[in-house]
DNA sequence: GAGTACATTTCGACG
DNA sequence: CGTCGAAGTGTACTC
């Protein structure tokens, strides 16, 4: 990895135009000859960027930063404050606890949340234009499909109302409710979720993990 | 900003939580106490980051940055290969020049793209939950939306939907009918689409652009 | 500040 | 390898 701190003008040609006028930059050259041009301030995202595979070719003023699908960074030096390189090895990766899985198998192991007496059918149960998160039946035995988000917001109410039409055309589930269930729902899914009849759930993961525990206290 | 580079380990507890092993990184720190954690490879994406506004305490090994929803990045730092600071000053900004704006000006000026007898009402053409693309008129005078999309996906589909049922309860417009344009239309989003009577539309930017040049040209 | 749409999105999973 | 959906998405723009 290369580390250049530089006063630099910017500009990339590709699937947009974009353009940095002369400022000094954070001019960062992986490995794998990718570049990122970061400011000192923002976000994580650079200011500019090329991604992998692409080639480097440095002249005394100019780097040319090119892929294979003809898109270029264009980096024009002005002067150059700190150029320095170093060996990192190979990264052993990250290792993630995801949010919205864990909900759902969390929901699923504990489907009484939607009150006693429900059933789980199964989680991701298959639907022609993709499965639903959970099926389950509710005390009287009719069928319930769960949508489950991080954050409610209108396209999970949509892709619901997609699911109920569909599973509402078996004659062997309907009539099947909707349950949009998430830790957060904006106030625009719920007015819309109302609006098509289906019932919203909020869900504390904390609670959901904490029961969890607590079964395991039991051992 | 800060340039570190160092062999650490790091895990992240937030929305969700994630652990790096030991290895050498680069640790980035802005002046607005945010840290990027790099490896030498892979996208413009850190492995792990905290976006500001957060806190940074140091103390010999440990580096804890902290923000207001209490989210936590630990870094424990074994050893410093390279640290050094830089003044960068404030950047000056990005000039774009994107896609789909690009694509919807185009349109508009090459109406009859969708066939002669084409009429232009106005971009941008308001509605009560926003403006809708392209309203025009066909050759016999029936209003016709326009939902532009770079890539046309079920989401596009479904916005447009919602526009036409808005518009269609205008008794000075109805019926209106919808086109779904995009340069690129997943085969969902076509069937959707069909489903709802919406017609799609692929558009050619390059064409499109040589068009616009080659009226250029007559000057 | 919330809501929405776009992104040179990136990333992972699945067929 | 494409398609599809999620992201600790970020970001700009509107209301």
């Amino acid at each position: 990895m290369r580390l250049v701190v530089a006063r630099c003008s910017v500009d990339y040609i590709g699937r947009l135009t974009a353009h940095l006028p002369l400022a000094t930059r954070l001019l960062l050259v992986k490995a794998d000859g990718s570049v990122l041009v970061h400011s000192d301030g923002g976000s994580y995202k650079p200011l500019n960027w090329m991604s992998p595979p692409c080639a480097l070719v440095e002249t005394d003023t100019t780097w040319t930063v090119t892929n294979k699908a003809g898109e270029q960074l264009v980096i024009t030096i002005e002067a150059v404050e700190h150029d320095s390189a170093h060996d990192l090895g190979v990264d052993p990766g990250l290792v993630k606890d995801g949010v919205e899985a864990h909900l759902q198998r969390l929901l699923a192991e504990q489907i009484q949340t939607l009150g006693d007496g429900y059933r789980l059918v199964r989680r991701e149960y298959p639907t022609p234009i993709g499965p639903v998160d959970i099926l389950c039946r509710d005390p009287e035995g009719l069928a319930v499909a769960i949508e489950i988000k991080r954050r409610g917001e209108i396209d999970g109410v949509e892709q619901l109302t997609r699911y109920l039409d569909l599973l509402n055309r078996d004659p062997l589930l309907a009539p099947v409710r909707g349950v949009f269930a998430a830790q957060e729902i904006k106030p625009q899914a719920r007015t819309l979720a109302q609006d098509r009849g289906i019932a919203c759930l909020v869900l504390d993961y904390d609670a959901l993990r904490g029961l969890d525990n607590k079964e395991d206290r039991l051992f």
